[in-house]
RNA sequence: GGGAGUGUAGCUCAACGGUUAGAGCCAGCGGCUCAUAACCGCUUGGUUGGGGGUUCGAAUCCCUCCACUCCCA
């Protein structure tokens, strides 16, 4: 029985179109999730978006249409985006979906019959646009006569009815949490930061509002719907089932690692494993918020016109050369920048050059000197069994990387072989050999395309588009992909025979200067 | 305003308080011709954000200032 890998993305809250930030997470995650599958676990990728809250409705009417149909249109456009980025998820979530209202209920349920939930007036300055309550003193009085809260947007005096979370009362619970679970929340530095939240005073938590009826309804009390929050994170177990825990998709939960933007680090920290504590629900094993992708350094932003549409970045870099780029050029954790010159020069040197290159140098050898045969293997040299010896010994390294959630780890090992083999063909320079030793000529090649196999089964988790065609190529069937086929004890079948080979990553040229 | 973090070569990043601060990309020079003007070798490039301190010894520890990011108020 394999051993099962739940992994999930945030759900993204779908106000507006997808940006660049939205398809970097979306990537990380896939290459995690292709990787766990590959490697033989039973792996469930879930991916999705959070359509409720007042935001989300409000925009609705402003557009004059009704918060559903806001919510399927932009959601789409999310799908459509993960679709086109090759993201294998198992499931696309909308929170709006019937199961996950039930399960959002059903956590409710859970959590008031642990008596955590009691209902009081809630009073104070709210901001819609940042879904916050203010204090008076944080608010201004514009020269309009707008009042606004400390990020500038208006806020509006609201008092109101709504139920309560006893966030309060596990303060120490959670603290205990990340004494005893070090690895809970990672990296360490968003660690510190969540650590030093909850030894501050916690208030107990509003989770509903009646200002509005875009949401999850609270059982037994219709007037409210739920807190977006409540209701967002609920997803995580929608997918596996909750409530139903003798679903067969239970099995997966407590989930591995939920991955999420480091902005949204203290709900999944500390609101997410308080309600779980209180409903008597497993803990995720791990919570990791990841950094964010600067544009050459500067925040994205609508007033400085540098948001990006990952849709137009994919038609111009390639869907792999962008997946490349996002895996390895950001260590996984730490911020990162893009810029149009990075992602050229880098996709160029190590996707074209490095890898593709040595690609096609090698099977075009085969092809035109050894009829397309893989040619029978002559006694190894001591540089042949270096080589195989270095790419043998990939995926323990990547092994590694990945639970560690550091793909460009992965990847810089990955291109240490390339490396190796680039300046290894060199080395033996089978062009040469051609005239003077045939044999030896055929088995430098054997041992480069069996190089180029191995790197390119590993790197379905990260360029899968790619990876599959060099793989076709090389004529390996699709059943021979898996991390089980890796190592010394499956090698390339010396009886392959190809056919002519073809380029797999394009240089990126510069279209002409207008 | 408070807290956390980052700042190292033109760019992206490494470096348990311990030889001369490393690697990739870019650039320059040379080589090769199997290959996608690719590949291989060599080279240039640094006051480790500024200033002060601790130490036999600091990129690393402490103080302070500056810039940027995130969280909180």
């Amino acid at each position: 029985m394999a051993s099962t890998y739940y992994l999930t993305s945030a759900i993204s809250y779908p106000n507006g179109a997808p940006h660049i930030g939205h398809a970097y997470e979306f990537v990380c995650c896939d290459a995690l999730a292709r990787f766990k599958r590959l490697d033989g676990y039973d792996t469930r990728f879930q991916i999705g978006t959070d359509v409720h809250g007042q935001k989300m409705w409000q925009t609705a009417r402003d557009l004059g249409l009704s918060p559903r149909e806001l919510s399927d249109k932009n959601s789409d456009v999310f799908q459509e985006m993960t679709d086109l980025l090759n993201v294998s998820y198992d499931r696309f979530i909308r929170t709006s979906d019937e199961d996950h209202h039930a399960a959002s209920q059903a956590i409710w349920r859970a959590i008031e019959a642990n008596g955590d939930i009691y209902k009081d007036v809630y009073s104070g300055w709210y901001s819609v646009r940042d879904e916050a309550y203010y204090d008076e003193s944080e608010t201004s009085v514009t020269e309009e006569g707008t009042r606004i809260g400390p990020q500038g947007t208006p806020v509006e005096w609201v008092d109101e009815e709504s139920y309560f979370f006893r966030l309060s009362a596990y303060q120490d619970q959670l603290l205990a949490l990340y004494e005893e679970q070090p690895d809970y929340i990672g990296p360490a530095s968003r660690k510190n930061e969540i650590v030093s939240f909850v030894k501050g005073d916690l208030n107990d938590l509003s989770i509903s509002r009646t200002t509005f009826d875009w949401g999850v309804k609270v059982p037994g009390d219709e007037k409210h719907v739920m807190y977006v929050w409540l209701d967002a994170l609920t997803n995580y177990i929608t997918g596996a089932g909750y409530p139903d825990t003798q679903s067969d998709l239970w099995r997966f939960w407590p989930c591995d690692v939920h991955i999420i933007g480091k902005d949204i680090t203290r709900f999944h920290a500390v609101y997410w494993p308080a309600f779980l504590m209180s409903a008597g629900i497993e803990l995720p094993k791990r919570v990791f918020g990841h950094g964010f992708l600067l544009n050459s350094g500067q925040k994205m932003s609508k007033s400085l016109g540098n948001v990006v549409d990952p849709f137009d970045m994919a038609k111009l870099y390639g869907v792999d050369q962008l997946r490349y780029f996002f895996l390895r050029e950001v260590r996984f954790g730490s911020d990162g920048s893009y810029s149009h010159e990075d992602i050229v020069n880098q996709t160029n040197a190590s996707l074209a050059n490095n890898f593709g290159n040595l690609a096609q140098r090698s099977l075009s050898m085969i092809f035109k000197n050894c009829d397309g045969a893989v040619a029978p293997v002559a006694e190894l040299t001591d540089a042949d069994q270096r080589l195989l010896a270095d790419a043998d010994a990939l995926l323990d390294t990547c092994r590694v990387a990945i639970d560690r959630i550091l793909p460009n780890e992965a990847l810089d090992a990955i291109w240490a072989v390339l490396d190796h083999a680039n300046r290894y063909f060199d080395e033996q320079a089978p062009w040469e050999l051609k005239k003077t030793d045939p044999d030896r000529m055929r088995t430098v090649l054997y041992v480069t395309a069996e190089t180029v196999r191995q790197v390119a089964i590993l790197c379905q988790a990260f360029l899968p588009e790619s990876a599959a065609k060099l793989l076709d190529q090389l004529k390996i069937a699709e059943e021979a992909r898996d991390f089980v086929q890796l190592g010394a004890r499956n090698r390339l079948d010396p009886a392959t025979v190809i056919d002519k080979p073809q380029g797999v990553f394009p240089r990126f040229i510069e279209p002409e200067a207008a």
